[in-house]
DNA sequence: GAACTTATGTGACCTCTCCCACACTCTTAT
DNA sequence: ATAAGAGTGTGGGAGAGGTCACATAAGTTC
């Protein structure tokens, strides 16, 4: 399989794409590049311009987002088959985030101006790009719910309830990112999980946490 | 003025529709109608379904997101001449969070199927939409930031500039208010309010807050 | 203006979480 | 094999901010 068309799947996956008809979605795949980056690699920062669209071919790509006393809150992991960075290539100003490679990864690259050429031949993925959009902004509006008002446990057992959608019972994550990701230090993450690991709910491993009761899980996600 | 040219000069003003043609703006200005909400009363809550776009005609909304026990959030107050509930109206999709009246409000009400009609007549509304939404998600994710990172003084000082801004040095706010504002406790936020009127930074009254050192509390929200 | 309601001011206490320190374990590099 | 470096487990102190309790003040209602 080609590139572009394995750029083509991924683009069909998104639900931004998932309409599109083969000819359209041909002549916007063969748009794309590519670009590799090492673990801890940066792919953008902060401020800089939004030049691209990218996709994620293999590897893993970690959006966040920092204060400068280096104290930083993960926004979003994207593994492969994602699709990141349409904000800033829809209106061309800087990014609003961070993003750096997690593991070896390998990107798909949409231009900018590749795109909006694009976009101004296919006037309905304009329309299907607002509905995106509008689901973006109810997700993030529910994440600022999350972190502002509930304490840790239940920003933690939502957190783990989200990645066992994506990856399943066990999810592949150290605590210190754990810890990240929920805007908490790593030795409270650590010891939250203790306590379910005493219950039963969780199991520990190096880099690893296995759910065993999603059910009690959720129930603390819910803070009834 | 009918009210018809009134909301027409409310949509004028907003990003969204500012670049429109005065015999555009006359046919979608032509689509509302209007609705009278007494203080305290519910325009809509968390889960209606999204079928309307409202403009303040006078009064005053508080747009607001909550938990179960009772502890809420104020995402924003829109006053006159603001528009808000774009988000719902274009996908349909929930309300994300609650809307109630400050004051006694009228309000200018664009129905939902109205609005797509139109939407479909005028594809270059569409394509202004789409940046309006990336402003929206970019103004989110700094909220974000700010509410999850920043300590009491930086997230209260923060709030009070921006209200400063929409409503000058004196803000009519409760501290009560002000407290869920920033999703910290009333006793909380009166207690630095106190520590910055010994400093001469703001004076306080029932239900106002004066802001005497801008520059000061500007320096705090920084947080440098 | 007297009773009542709402908003503000303040102290005491307590809990959560951060930060620092350090031990232990597993993996990787030399 | 040994060293170095992650990731993990735990204890303890400190501090921010929440909760509770109650006093005071400013509007409101009758």
């Amino acid at each position: 399989m080609s590139k572009q068309a394995e750029f083509a799947v991924i683009l069909k996956m998104n639900p931004m794409f998932a309409d599109l008809g083969a000819d359209e979605l041909q002549r916007l795949s063969g748009l794309c590049h590519t670009q590799q980056l090492a673990t801890g690699e940066v792919l953008f920062q902060k401020g800089d311009p939004g030049d691209a669209l990218f996709g994620v071919r293999r590897g893993q790509i970690r959006i966040e987002t920092g204060a400068s006393d280096g104290s930083r809150l993960t926004l979003n992991f994207m593994g492969s088959g994602d699709l990141f960075g349409e904000v800033a290539v829809l209106d061309g100003q800087d990014r609003t985030a961070d993003a750096t490679a997690g593991e070896p990864s390998e990107l798909f690259v949409l231009r900018r101006q590749d795109f909006l050429g694009f976009l101004e031949r296919e006037p309905k993925v304009a329309v299907r790009l607002i509905e995106l959009l509008c689901q973006r902004i109810r997700w993030q509006s529910e994440r600022m719910e999350e972190s502002v008002l509930q304490p840790l446990p239940v920003r933690l057992a939502r957190r783990l309830c989200a990645l066992a959608e994506d990856f399943g019972s066990e999810v592949h994550i150290s605590q210190e990112q754990l810890g990240i990701f929920v805007g908490a230090a790593r030795e409270s993450v650590n010891r939250q999980l203790q306590t379910w690991r005493k219950d039963g709910i969780v199991d520990l491993q190096r880099g690893r946490i296995m759910l065993h009761n999603m059910t009690k899980l959720t129930a603390v996600a819910r803070n009834d």
